[in-house]
DNA sequence: CAAATATATGAACATATTTTCATATTAACA
DNA sequence: TGTTAATATGAAAATATGTTCATATATTTG
């Protein structure tokens, strides 16, 4: 599809929507900002990490690294979610920096 | 609250989710990209340009105005919505260069 | 192999968000 | 003042998301 204009095609809009409301959620962000200083970490050290319910967390990650977001890498019983694009931490300085009131 | 490490307090990790969610839809995304390249608009304007409902557009317009994104300003029978905090662009840019699957 | 540990799965439930529709409000103008 | 145009409001309905819980699977280790 081609756009005439300077604004977004709705298909990328639909695209950003949905990338972003992955990301739009408190645990979520949380896993994005530890994954971002940590490189890769297993379920286990998430849970410790964000004390959130081992099952819960793995919807969580399955949901990520569906949407593409995680990659994850089996080591014996561990598995390890690590980012699969740094450039979603932008996404994180983009809105501390932004100061729109709550 | 202090946080001890490199690590986003789970306060700082609300906010931002809490924003997020509110960009994170295709017709408020529109919204945002719209009122970056045109300053202010009228909320009918909006409407045709984003062939949408009127009153769905005003219920994303209200909610965007109340969660800080957008400012709204009266003239006569019109309302014109501008972006508040121009900064929200580079959310979109953000997304746009972050290539995650999907 | 049995037990323990790590993780995933799926269904049920709870909650939140989005959309629609009918109607209210406000301002302009004949 | 009555009518029209622009926008807002609120409740109901539709849909999506998040959470919990019980259980499954797979891997390691004794």
């Amino acid at each position: 599809m081609i756009t005439t204009d300077k604004t977004l095609s709705r298909e990328k809009l639909e695209k950003a929507a949905f990338i972003l409301k992955t990301v739009a959620h408190p645990t979520r962000l949380a896993i994005i900002d530890l994954l971002g200083s940590q490189e890769k970490m297993s379920v286990n050290e998430l849970c410790r990490a964000l004390d959130c319910e081992q099952s819960l967390l793995s919807h969580h990650l399955i949901n990520m690294k569906l949407k593409g977001l995680l990659n994850c890498e089996q080591d014996g019983q561990n598995r390890f979610y690590s980012l699969k694009e740094r450039d979603v931490l932008k996404l994180i300085d983009c809105i501390e920096n932004c100061d729109c009131r709550m």
